[in-house]
DNA sequence: TCCATTACTAGTAATAATTCTCAGCAACCA
DNA sequence: TGGTTGCTGAGAATTATTACTAGTAATGGA
């Protein structure tokens, strides 16, 4: 965090809670989830600040910001690209704990497109999920 | 589309002109591009009946909902897993014309999720928003 | 054939997630 | 020390999606 890009940016208590936070948990939180666990450090933080800073540090890539197939977007303080699984019902996700090496595209193959990353997800049922009915 | 599952679903004109179109496009039109789409076959049909009728196919695995990184879902006429690639900037997404084997993963690695599915989403910057700026 | 049931529709209201606006405060620089 | 810029909280606005409602059409027995 402290290349040309990045100039005139300030660390805002706010913004560092953020982060901390963020690295702290697992779990790949909501927006709204990130401002329950900050508001218990700054209870005066608005969750307008909390979104304009995910945004402002996934637009740095210093988290990762998981589109994924539910509604809400969940964010994932550890920026390298990792599969993740996702379940279709409750909508949590989970890291994969298994070194699957992700998939190269040679630039032949891109048609066009720069800067690529990949994105794998897993989607299927959470076991509490498989649990509650089948 | 004619298994017990189905019991008692009526494929109407609506729905009918619906997959169809959605099958005719390479693109993956977001729900009200489906709607422009099929309001010049049905000038009279509702938003609301082209989410509904994109829930219940998406539902039956007959099209395929894409989640991904933007604000949208799309939808894909063809209901078969295949790699995408989303670009960043103007959200549009195209199937990647190369035969990616996708990942499998074992069970035991699969965390007690059930039904698996794999999604593989290369996201980058298109080549028409590259060229825009840099 | 007639009638009850069910699936579906258009239109519109409601909700949920996210982004925008704005006035004030705080850090930084000349 | 004063001006500029980045950031904030609060709340309004926007956008995508879902839910509701009353009406219509297909279906399946009596």
């Amino acid at each position: 965090m402290s290349n040309d890009e990045n100039k005139g940016a300030r660390l805002s208590r706010q913004r560092e809670t953020i982060l901390d936070e963020l690295r702290k948990v697992k779990t790949h939180p909501t927006a709204d989830e990130v401002y329950d666990m900050v508001r218990k450090i700054l209870p005066r933080i608005s969750l307008g600040t909390v979104y304009r800073n995910l945004d402002f540090l996934s637009g740095r890539g210093v988290v990762l910001r998981l589109g994924g197939a539910g509604t809400q977007k969940r964010f994932d303080g550890n920026p390298a690209a990792h599969p993740h699984l996702r379940c279709s019902v409750c909508g949590r996700v989970d890291d994969l704990e298994w070194p699957l090496a992700l998939p190269e595209l040679p630039v032949e193959q891109s048609m066009g497109y720069s800067r690529l990353r990949c994105d794998v997800e897993f989607v299927g049922v959470c076991p509490m999920c498989a649990g509650r009915d089948s």
